[in-house]
DNA sequence: TCCTCTCCTTGCTT
DNA sequence: AAAGCAAGGAGAG
């Protein structure tokens, strides 16, 4: 159903907003590694789009298209536009005593494609935002398919990313990742693998899939779940959230496993929970611990 | 089985 | 200039 059309007319989309929403946090905050900020809005590729998008008067998010139209459903799916980011304090109240916590929630957690997630976070092994952004761009110049009107390139599908050469990848500077990348393309290509099966599983099982792939553990089988299968509950465990939920839980030392045991508190969202927490701890410095947090809050009240 | 340590690339920072 | 650092994972011991 998604229609090309000429550069000269280009396809446009006024999508009301529900809740908060700040696009620099949205496009800044590590989720996602193909947002540009242009002069006057913020540039992205979504399937066979690119997307312009900005914010316009009420709480109105203006996109322009070009390439193939995702159409006004996908986007607001993708931007989560009808759902109210706030609603996941619901089960988390312990948080809104957070300081620096509230402002964030303009931060619309992206819808992403599962592959597209996968992989850009294969190449976040010991990389930084900047790094990853290298890479995946990298990819998508040297293996994309052309826009039309655009001069910005789809994402490659795994299929392709399984014939690529390991040292072309490399030459991208991929570096360790470059074999990990490939092989993963290779199972995620193949037969025995469907998305579909994974959407359908229950949590544990489809991180233990995803945990199966070469160069892919825990960490990166979350930020698949989060970013690229709508899974909430899933609470990507990295150095910045090993660091902040062991402030918030008051702890020395814990391993991962167990401080995703102590998020469930937070919630089915806590995953969306998450990534501001790790927005909050990279940007603003040590956080306190939750407990003495809401002793005062409650002494206060 | 579980824990800890080291290595793996690269490029930018101190 | 050498070392540290950056959304980790795999293999050894």
């Amino acid at each position: 159903m998604s229609t090309a059309r000429p550069e000269a007319c280009p396809v446009h989309h006024r999508l009301p907003v529900t809740g908060p929403i700040d696009l620099e946090i949205t496009f800044t905050c590590g989720q996602a590694f193909r947002w540009e900020r242009r002069a006057d809005a913020w540039s992205g590729v979504v399937g066979g789009a690119e997307i312009a998008v900005r914010l316009g008067d009420p709480s109105v998010l203006l996109v322009e298209i070009a390439g193939e139209d995702p159409g006004r459903e996908a986007l607001v799916g993708y931007f989560r536009l009808g759902e109210d980011p706030l609603n996941h304090l619901d089960h988390a109240q312990e948080l809104r005593n957070l300081p620096g916590l509230l402002p964030l929630f303009g931060l619309r957690l992206l819808r992403q494609d599962p592959w597209e997630a996968l992989s850009s976070f294969i190449c976040s092994a010991a990389a930084n935002v900047r790094k990853i952004s290298g890479c995946v761009e990298g990819m998508a110049a040297r293996w994309g398919d052309p826009i039309a009107g655009s001069s910005r390139r789809r994402y490659p599908a795994a299929e392709r990313l399984a014939r690529v050469r390991e040292s072309d990848l490399r030459a991208l500077g991929m570096g360790f990742r470059a074999p990990y990348l490939k092989q993963t393309a290779r199972a995620v290509a193949s037969r025995g693998w469907s998305w579909d099966e994974l959407r359908e599983a229950p949590y544990e099982r489809a991180r233990e899939r995803l945990c199966g792939l070469p160069g892919v553990g825990p960490k990166i089988a979350d930020c698949t779940l989060l970013f690229g299968l709508d899974r909430l509950e899933a609470y990507p465990v990295d150095r910045w959230i090993r660091r902040a939920t062991m402030e918030l839980a008051s702890r020395r030392k814990a391993k991962d496993e167990e401080l995703s045991r102590w998020a469930a508190r937070f919630g089915p969202g806590r995953g969306y929970l998450q990534q501001l927490i790790f927005h909050l701890r990279r940007t603003g410095g040590p956080l306190p611990s939750l407990a003495r947090l809401n002793a005062r809050a409650k002494r206060t009240a």
